[in-house]
DNA sequence: CGCATTTCCTGGTAGC
DNA sequence: TGCTACCAGGAAATGC
């Protein structure tokens, strides 16, 4: 599913086809306005200043002191040919159309005035970039310290750092040799420090492969991303651990699958 | 407020 | 074979 690496590659995508673009149309395609799909016709009129990204999120800076924002969810496509099935949003340029297919409607697609996410409350509390200066051992680890909530859930909620999803997260705690259920505020201090240039590192490598295709996700010329490959626990249960070689096991944190080798991974 | 649980959504698949 | 039940999960909504 689309986490940093996957967006940041689509975003890569569509900035020098839309930069500076107008919108000529904006329309729901077998979608009715929702929440999750909402003021698009504000758009309409409107150039596209910039083409940006915020964790998971992709903001396009509309000329109006608009924002466009656009989440994938698990299934979101973003690309200027037409899909077969499942198309959502259809956006008309002078040149080529962008459309949006989501399968299980899980994505957004939606316009606020710019900056203004006090309705989108995961993008309005949003940690540091993970590639950013600004997301470091010292503060990482500090930001630990406010929760007892599980590492792998606080994680995953965007706040201490912004843009891992279920992926990710498994794959860095698996690194890190961090159990999942570990309390954020009870993670050791070395522990914490060394999760910092591992995340930065698989979420660079998988940016370097164009990000991880499973099933849906593509990038806007429809091509994979070559990630899955190195996935070391994610998908990987019954198979042996790459460092132990004990049998990965599947368990479930926060309601979501998580893939953790049980010998490399202790909960203290 | 903090934290846990439920909801949304649909194609694939396990089980009978 | 054909049906039902359940699973996948990011973010928001709801519950306590």
């Amino acid at each position: 599913m689309p986490e940093l690496p996957e967006v940041e590659t689509v975003r890569l995508g569509l900035e020098p086809r839309l930069l500076n673009t107008k919108i000529l149309s904006a329309s729901l395609v077998d979608a009715k306005p929702h929440k999750k799909y909402k003021d698009l016709e504000l758009s309409v009129g409107q150039s596209i200043k910039a083409v940006k990204r915020r964790g998971k999120f992709l903001i396009l800076k509309l000329s109006g002191n608009l924002d466009l924002i656009i989440h994938l969810g698990m299934t979101g496509v973003l690309a200027f040919e037409p899909f077969e099935k499942h198309t959502r949003v259809k956006l008309e340029f002078a040149n080529e159309n962008l459309y949006f297919q989501d399968l299980r409607r899980f994505g957004r697609f939606l316009v606020v005035p710019a900056g203004n996410y006090q309705s989108m409350p995961t993008l309005h509390h949003m940690g540091p970039e993970p590639l950013a200066d600004a997301f470091n051992p010292k503060q990482f680890h500090k930001a630990l310290k406010k929760t007892q909530t599980a590492i792998k859930t606080y994680i995953l909620s965007q706040r201490p750092v912004a843009g891992l999803g279920n992926i990710y997260v498994d794959e860095a705690l698996w690194r890190a040799k961090i159990h999942p259920k570990t309390a954020a505020n009870k993670l050791k201090k070395a522990k914490a420090h060394a999760l910092v240039p591992i995340i930065k590192e698989i979420l660079s490598a998988s940016l370097e492969a164009q990000g991880t295709t499973l099933n849906d996700y593509r990038t806007v010329e429809g091509d994979s991303g070559e990630y899955a490959a190195a996935l070391q626990v994610y998908g990987r249960k019954g198979l042996s651990c790459h460092r132990c070689a004990k049998k990965i096991e599947r368990i479930v944190v926060a309601g979501r699958g998580t893939h953790i080798c049980p010998n490399c991974q202790k909960l203290f």
